[in-house]
DNA sequence: CTCCTGGTTGGTACTCCGTACCTTATAGAC
DNA sequence: GTCTATAAGGTACGGAGTACCAACCAGGAG
């Protein structure tokens, strides 16, 4: 019935019947069979295509890992904290670039409880590929596996959170909200074991100012843990 | 109206005999007929009893998210940070009285994508009830909401964190540790607004206590943002 | 031209999961 | 005893995913 460009492979043939039925039948009263006929191919092709029904849903989900890793391995340790922001940037203008394709699919997976917990999956492998790089990264603090857990948790949180907005269309601009994200998100990144903040407490002395930092001195230099 | 012990039985047949089987020969090449004729029942009891041959590997799930539930609905606005972690320790006590089987459990999904994905999904569920409560109890912060999942994802993390070193022997005081890694997580946690760490620096001088007191509180009392 | 070869596709058959439906057995309630 | 409710087993079915085979379609080589 619909026509198709010429040019498509038979992939994206098949990822295009797929969303069609799914938005007009749901996704459980399609069969494979269905996706297949519609694409005009038949369905032992379908399967050696996508393997299983649910991944015609998520196919670019090894590249988008592949794209992370490249970004982190890439940073400096002067730039790392950059580079976890620019990873998660990677994958969030992926879906902005997706457009309406990515709302079908957000709408599609938040009806569908079996492509939910496959979706949680696959955060799941962005975030332990967060873990693998900051517990390196993180291996001289104290308590640093444990933070590099913590953070690799907040990155993907953040990032999900903004995606959410923009999916749900409660935000304009996704991007600047994920700096801000990244910004909350980040306070745990602190590679220096610098205080998470610092306060400045000013009274009124006669000493000279290079007194008191002489006296300071030692109290910032031994910290308590 | 109280559960029956012989129901009771039947299933932890079924759930014995799945566990043998799964270790004797996989996951995948174990049938569920299989499993019921080795529990010495029908086919249609196994599936009646747990509905999906996964739910023989999760069966106290949501057993766990309706105590977790309960536990932050009995905080009070102080009592929260350690509702917080209670309901995270909830989890962890579970599993250490589970014992061998929750080690079993863990190197069997370990080894079975299909179950991966299963368990992820049930760790979103928890994730999800700790936002549910943390949005309205940090509504007044700013960035409250985004705040509210990355603590959520915290908390999830850094009791996984903990159970996980104790299910591969990597620790011999889990309680403890979860403690710790609590500290850590709910440095996240500031509903007062307070900063996350606080710094008293001392400098001799001849003012008296209450003239210092009366100097510090206006600049404590109109913190910077 | 025919013959061969490798790669892609479609078709058929099979196993198994999960559901629906129907029958049977057991245990009280009366 | 009978009646009824509940748990159990049995059978049949649709659909996912796999295995295997047959048909087609390049492009050489002779």
């Amino acid at each position: 019935m619909s026509e198709k460009p010429r040019s498509a492979t038979t992939k994206d043939r098949l990822v295009a019947a797929a969303y069609e039925l799914f938005e007009e039948r749901g996704f459980e009263a399609t069969t494979a069979e269905d996706i297949a006929r519609r694409a005009g191919v038949g369905r032992t092709t379908f399967f050696r295509a996508f393997g299983s029904k649910d991944d015609v849903i998520f196919p670019e989900h090894d590249l988008l890992l592949g794209r992370i890793d490249e970004r982190l391995a890439a940073a400096t340790p002067a730039t790392r904290a950059l580079a976890l922001s620019e990873a998660t940037r990677v994958v969030l203008r992926h879906y902005l670039d997706e457009g309406e394709l990515a709302r079908a699919r957000y709408r599609l997976v938040g009806s569908v409880p079996a492509l939910r917990a496959r979706e949680t999956g696959g955060i799941q492998q962005y975030q332990r590929l967060f873990a693998r790089w900051l517990r390196e990264w993180l291996s001289d603090l104290p308590d640093g596996q444990l933070r590099a857990h913590l953070l690799a948790a907040d990155l993907v949180a953040a990032h999900n959170y903004v995606l959410r907005r923009w999916l749900r269309d409660q935000t304009s601009d996704p991007e600047s909200e994920l700096d801000q994200a990244m910004r909350v998100a980040l306070e745990r990144y602190q590679p220096s074991g610098l205080e998470p903040s610092s306060a400045v407490v000013v009274l009124r002395t006669s000493a000279t100012s290079a007194a008191i930092q002489a006296q300071l001195q030692p109290l910032l230099d031994n910290e308590t843990p």
